[in-house]
DNA sequence: CGATTTCTGATTTACGTACCTCAGAAGTCG
DNA sequence: CGACTTCTGAGGTACGTAAATCAGAAATCG
C-alpha cells in the first residue's frame, strides 16, 4: 500500500500538521523536526498523491492563449487543438481561455499580454512576434509569477520558460539536404520562397537552408528569395513568374504558407521535368499535392503536439513538479509520399 | 463555478443518491427520473472531476509491461523508459510492473502473459512475437476484460485494443525513397540488410522497401536480403563481405539493430565513395555515425513516445474515456545530420 | 521571574465523488 | 385493499491532502 501523510506522521512520531508544513514548506518547524519527517519520508517512499491534494486546495489551473487571427490552414489547426484542449481540460480543473489577435500586430499582441496579466492566470502561451515591446510584456508576466510558453514562433532574449515548437534553422537546414540530394546533378537554379522575412520562422528557416545549400551544394544558383505574404495567389503569381524567367527551374523550397498557390502554378506548368518541391507545414492541399507526387516533401510541425505541449509545461511550472523534456521536444515531421499519416 | 454533483441533484430536483446511480449506472433509477437527471448534467455541463472520483474509488490502475530481455540498445532504452514512467506513475496513483522474458522465445511469452493474467491487472503492454500461441493467449486476457496493448511489435489478427508502434511498412517504403533519390543516378546494387526474417517489423521493413524499389527504381540491381541477427559482430561481417564482392556497393538499407558493425565495417572500407546509408533507430553509434556523416539518414521511433501512448491507452480503457487518436499514432521520426536532436 | 512571542502539536473541516445503509414513498400484483 | 416489489431520499463515511484553529510548550525579553 502507498504510504500517505498519516503514515509519515506517525512514522516521525508528530502530528498531521507538522508534517503538511514540511511538505508545504510552511513554516513553524524546528530543523530537527523537519528531519525526523524528511527521514520518515525517505524511509517509507511517500509521494504525495497530486490529485488528493489538488482537490483539497480546489486548485483549478488557468491558462490562456493567445493566437493571432490568421486564417490559413494551419493556425485554423492550431485553434482548433486549442479548442478541443479546452474541451478535454474540463476533466482535469484547468480552464484555458483563448484570446484572438491581429496577425503580426505588435501593439495587439503587447494589449492581449497586458490583458492576460490582469486576469492573473496561471500561465500564458502565446505566437510571439520577435520585437522588444513583447517581450519587456512577457518579461513583467514572469515577474508577477505567471508562467509564460511561446508557441510556434519564439521571443528571443524573454524569460519565458519554454518554446514550444521546432527549430526553425534545422528545419530550413533539413529542406536543404534534401533538396540538395534529390537534386543530385540535375542542373538549373533553386527557388527560395518564404511569407515574410520579418517573420522569425521564415527568417530561420531560409537562413538554415541557405546555410547547407552554400555549404554542401556551392555548385547551385539560388535565386533571390521571393515574399508571398503567406498569401496563395501572390505566392502562385511568384512562381508562375520564376517558371517563366527560368525554364530550367530544378527545385523550389517554400519556407511559409499560401502553398495552395505554389501547388496551382505547378499544375499549371507545361511539357518537361517540374522542380524538386519542398514546402512547409500539412495541410488538405500539401497533403494531396503530396500524395498525387505534384510535391516531394513536407516538414510540419504537428500543432496539437505544440499545444499539448505547452499545456504540460504550463501546469508543471504552476505546481513546481518536472517535465519529461524528451517530451517537450517538438519534432519536424519529414513526410514524404510513403509515411502519410 | 465547475458545477458539481450536488449542484445536479439541486437542479434535477432528486437526490444525491440518485444521481449518484445515474452517474455510474447502478439500478434503481426509474426511466422519468434518470432523463431529469441527464437533462440537469446537459443544462450545467456537468463533467465528472476524475481526480475526485479516483480518489473516492481508491482506484489505483496496475499495468504489466512484458519486454525481451534483448541487451540492444533500443531495448535497453525501451525499459528506462519503462522504467522511469513507473517512477512518475507513482504520483498518479499508478502502479507499473515488468516482467522481462527471453527474447524471439513464444513459450516463454504466452507464459508471461499467463502470469499476468493470474495478477489480474487493469491492463498489459507487450512486445508481441506473431505467434498463433501468444494471440491466444492475448485474446484471453482481453476476454478477462484486461486491457492489451502491443508495443514496438504488433499481433495480426488479435483483439488488442491498440499498437503503440510505427508502421514498419511505411518505414521501409520511406527508406526505399530517401535511398532511391539519393542514389540518383549513382550506378552499383543495394544491399538490403534485416537482424531475422522472423520478425514482423523487419519483414515489414524489407516488404515496403522492396515495393518501392521495384515500383520507383526498378532499374536498381537489389542484392539478396542477409540476416545479422542483430548481432553488430555478424552484421559487420556481411557488410564487409559486401563491399568485397560489390566494390561498386550503392546503398545499404539496415531494416534492423547491430547497427555498430555495419558502421564499423564502413570505416574500415578503404578509398572511392562510401554507399548511401539508411539504417533504423538513432543510438548511440548510429547518431555518432550520422553526424560524422559515415550514414544518410536513420530512421527512428521513440521508444519514449511509445511507452506513454501505451500507457496512455491503457489508461483510458481502463476507465471508458476516449484517447485524442493523432497524439496515439506514433511517427516515423526521420533524421538527418541536420535535424538530430 | 513573569510576560510575551515564537514554535509545535492536536484536532477539525473541506474538497468532489463513490458507495453504503436505512427508511419511507411509489408502484405492482393478486 | 393489503402485501409486495421497486424507487427514491436522507444521511453518513471514506479517499488523501490542505489548511485553519486552538492549546500548550519552548524560547526570548525586560
Amino acid at each position: 500500500m502507498k504510504p500517505t501523510v498519516h503514515d509519515i506522521a506517525a512514522h516521525a512520531g508528530v502530528s498531521l500538521a507538522t508534517v503538511d508544513r514540511v511538505l508545504n514548506g510552511r513554516a513553524g518547524v524546528r530543523p530537527v523536526t523537519r528531519q525526523k519527517v524528511e527521514a520518515a519520508i525517505e524511509a517509507l517512499g511517500f509521494v504525495r498523491d497530486v490529485a488528493a491534494a489538488n482537490l483539497a486546495k480546489g486548485r483549478v489551473y488557468s491558462f490562456v492563449f493567445i493566437l493571432p487571427a490568421n486564417d490559413n490552414s494551419f493556425m485554423q489547426n492550431l485553434r482548433a487543438e486549442v479548442r478541443a484542449a479546452a474541451e478535454r481540460g474540463l476533466r482535469e480543473r484547468m480552464s484555458l481561455a483563448t484570446q484572438d489577435v491581429p496577425a503580426f500586430d505588435v501593439g495587439a499582441l503587447v494589449a492581449a499580454l497586458e490583458r492576460a496579466e490582469r486576469e492573473r492566470p496561471d500561465g500564458v502561451a502565446f505566437v510571439a512576434i520577435d520585437a522588444p515591446e513583447v517581450r519587456a510584456a512577457a518579461d513583467r508576466l514572469m515577474e508577477q509569477g505567471i508562467a509564460v510558453v511561446t508557441l510556434v514562433s519564439d521571443l528571443s532574449g524573454s524569460r519565458r520558460v519554454h518554446f514550444a515548437g521546432i527549430d526553425n534553422i534545422a528545419a530550413g537546414r533539413t529542406a536543404g539536404t534534401l533538396l540538395g540530394r534529390f537534386l543530385g546533378s540535375r542542373p538549373g537554379p533553386v527557388l527560395p520562397l518564404a511569407g515574410s522575412l520579418m517573420v522569425r520562422d521564415h527568417r530561420e528557416r531560409l537562413e538554415g537552408f541557405g546555410a547547407v545549400m552554400a555549404q554542401q551544394f556551392a555548385a547551385r544558383r539560388i535565386l533571390p528569395v521571393r515574399e508571398g505574404r503567406d498569401d496563395p495567389a501572390e505566392t502562385g503569381r511568384l512562381v508562375e513568374e520564376a517558371l517563366r524567367a527560368h525554364p530550367d527551374l530544378a527545385g523550389i523550397y517554400s519556407a511559409g504558407a499560401g502553398n495552395r498557390g505554389l501547388i496551382r502554378a505547378l499544375e499549371a506548368q507545361g511539357a518537361g521535368p517540374r522542380p524538386v518541391v519542398i514546402v512547409h507545414e500539412l495541410t488538405g492541399a500539401t497533403r494531396e499535392a503530396l500524395s498525387r507526387e505534384r510535391i516531394d516533401c513536407v516538414l510540419n510541425q504537428d500543432a496539437g503536439h505544440e499545444v499539448r505541449s505547452a499545456i504540460r509545461v504550463l501546469k508543471a511550472e504552476a505546481d513546481g513538479s518536472a517535465v519529461v523534456a524528451a517530451q517537450e521536444r517538438i519534432r519536424i515531421d519529414i513526410f514524404l509520399k510513403d509515411n502519410l499519416p
